[in-house]
RNA sequence: GUCCCAGUAGCUCAGCUGGAUAGAGCAACGGCCUUCUAAGCCGUGGGUCACGGGUUCGAAUCCCCUCUGGGACACCA
């Protein structure tokens, strides 16, 4: 436990033991204790909302069980300076806030470990996302959805539970043949002859590049083959390829995967079969119009759903199905989809798939990212994989940065709309505020380089509890909070809590930057209380932009 | 028609498991560099939280209605 939290624990306590020494309620009674850190530092350093709390259990109004509150509360316990009443009945406790100090050694000790926590208690996790189809690079959708994902796995590692992040490949369906066929007709036109892209098949530029590779590596030879043989080297070249693009893509724009899942294995590994199995002996499916269908519409979907079409071929929906059981096979508690907003009419149907497998639905959660209409010259772009419009991911990278994309789409919350402005990313990007956390990184930086003689000096002893200005206490709390931010924002898989509070600390950082001085030749002691205080700061950002994967650089 | 997301400052968005005077960035305006990085700081102005009702000590937040925008509703994936 923190120390903050520590310090919260026992305040919550001793509320609870005042509110039952002053009778106003039983000890079972009792609400739990709401303890918030309030917007206005004229509020104290906590508030609590007891009083309210209380007002119908005592049947008192609110600013009279306050007072009965507070002349009950044991005021030389929790580091306790003042308390007060305000407002319609808030309690606002002020405290002494020597016990902050107590955090720079520890975070400083703690290094890059700083702000876990085990808040998760190790709740095994499988976070998939992104999980395009090879059939063309990756776009900005998928970028934003690359983003979620990676940072809600860091996220939720860092408190405590265990993640795993995951990449499905849709190397088996109907959308490989497709490629497979655009891959080839893009071959022939290469070689000169006439050949057309069939209706629901790839236009995009990416398929031109492969199949102008094709004819240098292989000239004319494909032609000749049979067409079996053709089709299935198409499909070969095209998803190996497609894929390594993807993955460098993945790679460059700082997401990892733990596993990168392929769809044809399962079929290898008879999966499919064996969750098709099961449904039918659970007697979940029946035959209709000579295809085979599930009974989601029991477990709440709109209507049911094919598995086995009436040729005989399998639904994209089976080998997912199976996929999702293999998740729950494989020892994972919760499983998190990130997926895009036009997948959103999925949800119902393989949250009704795993209760029909006899899962808990709520075990699967599917976190939906919402739409990213980009702007560019002023107009909305509209994006079609089909037509080959798209700006891809490499684009973003190389006109935005990873950085700045990073941390923009980290910034939102992953299920509302999202416009882009291009332009204004590319032109304005000095003001885009990453580059506002970065500055106050670097800024200490470069402050830790000058401040090396000081430190090399051993005579005096840096002075902890001289670090009692309004700004240094305000950087103190903050650097506290960091732990119960993450926890919070892994618990509510809500990752744009992160670059706030990174923003909130690295204004908190500027502000004191330009009020004190931190290297005083006239005042050692305090310099290196600062000077250690400056580290725990600089260890607190690095730790927040990691988890969103935005460089920390040591000069700008 | 059904479902999902959204509607908060000029613009882009936070805040949403109910709390005090609704926040931030950008844009606008006024100050601060002989001193550790001015990609910074300090200050000012800016709001019918889409509309209407309900729930209660208290609603941007929860519930219902309406309006507006986007998306999804295949034996495609």
């Amino acid at each position: 436990m923190t120390i903050v939290e520590q310090v919260k624990q026992q305040l919550k306590e001793e509320i609870k033991h005042a509110v039952v020494k002053a009778g106003l309620a039983e000890p079972e009674q009792v609400p739990e204790v709401v303890l918030e850190a309030p917007k206005d530092k004229a509020h104290g350093d906590f508030a609590a909302n007891m009083a309210m709390q209380l007002a119908r259990i005592a049947k008192k109004a609110p600013r009279k069980i306050a007072e009965e509150l507070v002349a009950n509360f044991d005021k030389k316990k929790g580091h306790i300076r003042e308390i007060e009443i305000a407002g319609p009945g808030f309690i606002n406790f002020f405290l002494d806030n020597q016990y902050l100090t107590d955090l720079i050694p520890a975070i400083l000790e703690a290094g890059d470990a700083y702000g876990a926590s085990e808040a998760g208690a190790g709740k095994k996790i499988l976070v998939e996302f992104v999980s395009a189809n090879p059939t063309g690079s990756l776009h900005l959708g998928h970028a934003r959805g690359a983003a979620v994902g990676d940072t809600l796995c860091k996220l939720l590692n860092k408190a405590g539970y265990q993640a795993s992040a995951e990449y499905y490949i849709n190397d088996g369906g109907n959308q490989i043949s497709n490629l497979a066929v655009s891959l080839e007709a893009r071959y022939r036109q290469k070689l000169g002859a006439e050949a057309e892209i069939p209706e629901n098949g790839y236009h995009g530029k990416d398929i031109i590049e492969l199949a102008k590779q094709l004819v240098a590596q292989y000239g004319d030879s494909i032609i000749s083959k049979p067409e079996e043989e053709r089709l299935r080297f198409f499909r070969n070249f095209g998803v190996e390829h497609l894929m390594h693009g993807i993955k460098t893509d993945l790679a460059d724009f700082r997401v990892t995967f733990d596993r990168w899942y392929s769809e044809l294995s399962l079929y290898e590994t008879h999966k499919v079969e064996a969750a098709l199995q099961v449904l039918k002996d659970k007697g979940e499916t029946y035959e209709k119009d000579s295809a085979l269908w599930l009974k989601t519409s029991e477990y709440g979907d709109d209507k049911d759903r094919v598995l086995i079409k009436t040729d005989g071929s399998y639904t994209y929906f089976t080998p997912d199905i199976s996929y999702h059981k293999d998740k729950f096979d494989r020892g994972f508690d919760q499983l998190i989809d990130v997926l895009g907003a036009d997948h959103h009419g999925y949800v119902p149907r393989m949250k009704a798939a795993m209760q029909a497998l006899g899962y808990n639905p709520d075990d699967l959660t599917v976190q939906i990212i919402q739409l990213v209409n980009l702007f560019k010259d002023g107009e909305k772009v509209k994006m079609s994989k089909r037509t080959g419009k798209a700006v891809t991911m490499r684009e973003l990278m190389e006109d935005v940065g990873v950085d700045a994309a990073r941390y923009f789409f980290a910034m939102r919350s992953s299920d509302s709309h999202l416009d882009f402005d291009l332009d204004l990313a590319i032109s304005h990007s000095n003001e885009n505020p990453v580059y506002y956390v970065q500055y106050a990184y670097a800024r200490i930086t470069s402050m830790l380089k000058k401040a090396e003689d000081l430190e090399s000096d051993q005579t005096v002893a840096p002075d902890l509890s001289l670090l009692t200005g309004e700004k240094e206490i305000d950087l103190l709390k903050k650097l506290g909070n960091f732990p119960a931010i993450v926890a919070d924002s892994a618990a509510k898989l809500a990752i744009q809590h992160i670059p706030s509070y990174l923003f909130d600390l690295a204004s908190s950082l500027h502000s004191f930057y330009n009020a004190e001085k931190v290297l005083d030749e006239g005042n050692i002691p305090l310099s290196k209380a600062r000077v250690a205080l400056m580290k725990a700061v600089r260890i607190t950002l690095k730790n927040g932009m990691d988890l969103i994967g935005v460089h920390a650089p040591e000069k700008m």
